[in-house]
DNA sequence: TGGAATGATTACCA
DNA sequence: TGGTAATCATTCCA
């Protein structure tokens, strides 16, 4: 203990590190330590050279030594002032704030935390905001939660391998420490610091786990979301339903909002769908007025012979008022809603009659204008006649010059009715 | 399986 | 705000 505490106070070392004097280096000595530094490798080499039973019992004399767990204390307690202070002040480090991002949205998505529903909640928002039709809503809402319910799993099962993993290899750092602090200075709180390192190493890997998780949830989240991952073609009878609109509003294919909601209704789908459908055929059809002929052909004649039949059923049941059905007042009308279409297919009440041949004439005279057209009879005589100018596209190649479509002129208006888009 | 068709989205414009 | 034009992503079909 004298000895202990005189080292301690810088003085002289032990009798037990006599064989391993350290001089201090201030030069003067520099010969002498050369020599101890070269007696001690000489000492090591010679290890290798003594038998197992030589080593053991060498090792097991430095064990027994009176002095040995004293001396291992002081190194310790040096160690630890030194080394383990410094580093110390470095690991003390604030919570890393990507590591908090990723287990907020994971807790946020339902895949960390208490299982409740597999994240229904997050579904349910993303469906939401999907804006999804219904029907298939449920559907979609629980694939979405079952491939969520997945990737928990999986984050779940790959958590608890690290774990393990990270448990298992501690506790063998662990014990190998404890077995080497036998022969080296280890104290446990270097143990312990061990352990955090081994600790944060794992953890960065759970990390990357974390991370490859969310990344996961956002794909599923995107996919659920994303409207044209999941587009549907609309149905044959939808498609029909728009194609006859378009093409018998072939002069101004805008329909109003009333008309876009009915035809919503009609074919089973959003008003925006219709708007797009719209859009879409409008830049489709102006692009390449050729690849839509036979089809602006076949609706056309659909479009003559319905208004053929029901012209007949109109004059046959009312036949003294039909005339003026096509007269100002059904003009007045099919101006009012350009869209009078809309009621000819919906609508069957006599009452409607006069304004149904007129909206079929306005539907036959812009089909067969549009028959007319493509044929090339009078394609150059239309831009001078303000009579079957059409309404639809201009030189530049567009309607845009059309009026607002709830709001255009009917074409049955008289000859004498010039309107600026129909200059176009 | 590649290309056409088609519904949806986006940027931009008036 | 509604339209155009370009583009994307998916579906359909030979």
């Amino acid at each position: 203990e004298e000895e202990r505490s005189e080292f301690r106070r810088g003085k002289n070392p032990p009798s037990f590190f006599t064989n391993f004097t350290l001089h201090m280096p201030d030069g003067t000595e520099g010969e002498g330590r050369k020599q101890d530094i070269g007696d001690i490798l000489q000492q090591i080499m010679t290890i290798t050279d003594q038998s197992l039973d030589e080593a053991q019992a060498r090792k097991h004399a430095l064990n027994c030594h009176r002095m040995k767990p004293a001396l291992f204390n002081v190194l310790c307690e040096i160690k630890e002032k030194t080394v383990l202070s410094i580093r110390g002040a470095q690991e003390e480090e604030p919570p890393d704030p990507q590591l908090m991002r990723l287990d907020n949205m994971l807790l946020a998505e339902g895949v960390s935390g208490p299982e409740k529903g597999g994240g229904s909640a997050a579904a349910a928002a993303a469906a939401a905001a999907a804006g999804g039709a219904g029907a298939d809503n449920s559907a979609e809402h629980s694939d979405y939660r079952a491939k969520l319910s997945q990737i928990r799993q999986i984050y779940h099962t790959e958590l608890e391998k690290y774990e393990q993993a990270c448990n298992e290899f501690t506790t063998h750092v662990m014990n190998l420490l404890r077995e080497q602090s036998r022969t080296r200075p280890i104290s446990p709180k270097e143990i312990e610091r061990m352990v955090g390192i081994i600790h944060r190493k794992f953890s960065s890997i759970q990390m990357q786990l974390k991370q490859s998780t969310c990344e996961a949830v956002m794909i599923l989240r995107s996919r659920f979301l994303d409207a044209r991952r999941k587009r549907r073609n609309f149905n044959k009878q939808a498609t029909e339903i728009l194609n006859e609109y378009f093409y018998s509003h072939l002069s101004n294919p805008y329909p109003s909002e009333e008309a876009k909601e009915e035809l919503a209704k009609k074919c089973s789908i959003t008003v925006s769908q219709v708007s797009n459908w719209f859009g879409n055929k409008r830049i489709r059809y102006k692009k390449n007025i050729g690849k839509f002929q036979e089809e602006a052909n076949m609706y056309a004649a659909r479009t003559a012979v319905t208004a053929a039949s029901a012209s007949a059923q109109g004059s046959q049941a009312n036949s003294p008022s039909t005339p003026n059905s096509a007269g100002s007042a059904a003009s007045f009308n099919m101006s009012n809603s350009g869209d009078l279409f809309m009621s000819v297919q919906s609508l069957n009440g006599d009452s409607y009659q006069g304004a149904q041949v007129g909206a079929n004439i306005q539907s036959q005279v812009d089909t067969l204008r549009h028959v007319i057209s493509q044929a090339g009879g009078y394609s150059d005589s239309l831009a001078a006649s303000q009579i079957y100018s059409p309404q639809g596209i201009n030189a530049n190649g567009g309607w845009q010059d059309a009026p607002t479509p709830s709001s255009v002129t009917s074409p049955t208006e008289g000859p004498g009715s010039v309107h600026s888009d129909t200059s176009n």
